[in-house]
DNA sequence: CATGAATGAGGCTTCATTCAT
DNA sequence: GATGAATGAAGCCTCATTCAT
């Protein structure tokens, strides 16, 4: 029952109902499951969120671990494109990483419940769906980074980068990223975020120090 | 049932031994917390785990919750002195933030599992606790970190850092923090570890970028 | 909802593919419920042989229950006919009796699930569907098998039959007739099982006993 | 959880108990399930009549079926040694086979509700439980019966019983005791059906027909 | 203190039945 | 007539909590 494409355009009406339903029922459940974590989530209660009778969200999903994974499914795939359109290596190392970070803030408060739930629960999501599917999801994401890793030897190889181990920088990109996802810096607006942002950027590529001391330093 | 004293110094025999079983109730609570959640965890799992029986469980706390909670307050407890200790204002900002990183990365390799748990379950934990003792712990959290940027202001002021909003300095060591307890940036011993401490501080003071690249970047 | 007329002679088109439609989905029914049992089979499912939809089945059939009802009615009816036709004291008794169990030997080859069905699920069939109904069909099966005994009697008293309790009889038949109906004496074909019929009804009149000792016997 | 011994014996209390609760679960289940079928049984109803509650038969058995293949396990355990004692080959034919419905109508009439379960729901029973279990209880149906055709061979050999195939008797015999175990011949007492046994001897080894025309007959 | 049998509330899931199209 | 989406009652099963021993 993975069907994942939903997108609404022009089909049968019965079909486009049934696309419309399945996206509303995934919508409650993502802010009830972020609310509750997985396993403390009722059906009950995602169905009273949507609308819907219990009963009828197994007319579109199989089962409650079903309904997670392809809330899943959906995030991930949005972000796999995303990043994939935007981390190309055509552009300047920095202005890419800035055009990641500016997207994925506006996904953040696109659907801010989604990420409530990715950050919150995290890992016992991973343990909600069945092995075969977290290492579905696993793979795509340890490809991503390691995608991202060649590039920043390149960007390193162009002299954008000091001599500083790849993996290091990998790590506090990828770190900044979900610490951006959980808590969202603080951020109230995606401006502020934006202005965030920047601010990071600046500090990731100059450092917190001052430059005397910092020349000195280590 | 808060009775959070775990000191086993010169007690009575008795007293002793109901302090060690309730430190064997948590470790194993913690451990089986940590794999599989607050919720689908159970307590004949934890029983076993840690050789009681399930009823022995409520001699020790008052229900599942306050396992939790104790678990809970326990671990931020320790941090707080660690962190209190470290964070005075007497040593140079670099200085105190490297200890204090070095501090917690001894911590996540003492305790592994207590890591996982926080790290991995996160939120749920949060919800599985009464309100009144969660604001308990938001409460303290916050004012350490209050503190913190008082400690970054003091370095400013003496010229330790640059020009950089204290808030942002914060949220990114903030960040880096809880990226490290989250996947202990992936190293596999409390060396490799540290050595990635002082290659984050180096980044975090001087920046990835070129030197002359990064003067005129901003 | 009591309609059993399944006599698709003249009558106006619609009427036909009524009567038609509901013979199918009776068909597909029988099947379901000899596979499945009455609680086990699902509607869905006796809708999907029938090749009709789940709602379609509540045109023909006013619940479950009644569908049931009319397999059974339907099934008790022919017999009931079959029977009566057979055993008529116009024959010798055991001329009739081979004939009786020839003719639902042909009966179980004809409809091999029907027959599936009653010996199966049996009692719990009767359990399915209401007191009344079920009163209905007790009293037309006492009815019948109470004829039979006045049969027997007018066979002893020409001096067909040994004297012999005539409720020993009626059981003996009774019970290998329901035999027949529930493994068909495991035979595969129709021919194997009137053999086995011509063997049965050998025993059952001149027993299995070697003559001398069995005159002596008893 | 296929425990199935319930020697209630010198045992400590606790285990005394265990088993004396597990077979009051298990007489309430077999009425219920005799009354209502596998499927329309409820747990509820199951515990209620056990005076247990619903948890507490997990605590006996693993599931459902688990409950019902237990059931069949300890009767069809009773019967093989009760048949296997009897049918040995060192008495006369039919007086093993007497002793063997004999035996059998004791049985009914000392645990009449596991009997009409067995006669009412039969094949819907085996349908309940899993395959495998379906098949161990087939195989040591299909050796006691096949081990009886060599007994019937052998009382051929010594001229006990006519010149019928073997099959045939063995049908005879197995249909009249399945008759037996459904209905118990419409008997009210162990007595009265044991005159029953008696009269169905007489008639299957010398025959229902008057000696004259038995001999003609065929 | 410690045990583990017993309880029963509550969750997931199925499915007979209804009804708008 | 025919469809199948939607409903909601009811069943199986789990597990935190209690309590007699």
């Amino acid at each position: 029952m993975n069907n994942q494409t939903n997108t609404t355009e022009k089909l049968p009406r019965r079909e486009r109902e049934k696309a419309l339903h399945r996206q509303e029922i995934m919508d409650a459940a993502i802010k009830v499951f972020a609310e509750k974590g997985f396993h403390a989530a009722t059906l009950e209660e995602i169905a009273q969120e949507a609308e819907f009778s219990k009963g009828a969200l197994y007319l579109y999903f199989s089962n409650k671990e079903d309904l997670m994974y392809n809330i899943l499914y959906d995030a991930f795939k949005g972000w796999s494109v995303l990043f994939n359109n935007i981390i190309t290596g055509k552009k300047k190392f920095r202005e890419e990483i800035v055009e990641m970070f500016n997207g994925m803030a506006e996904e953040i408060f696109k659907k801010p419940h989604l990420f409530d739930l990715l950050s919150a629960q995290h890992a016992s999501l991973f343990n909600s769906i069945s092995e075969e599917n977290r290492n579905e999801f696993i793979e795509k994401h340890t490809q991503f980074w390691s995608n991202f890793e060649i590039r920043i030897k390149k960007a390193k190889d162009i002299g954008e980068l000091r001599e500083i181990p790849v993996k290091a920088i990998t790590g506090m990109v990828h770190g900044s990223l979900d610490a951006m996802v959980q808590n969202h810096w603080n951020c109230e607006t995606i401006d502020e975020l934006k202005q965030g942002i920047k601010i990071f950027m600046e500090i990731l590529f100059n450092g917190i120090g001052k430059k005397k001391e910092a020349e000195g330093a280590q």
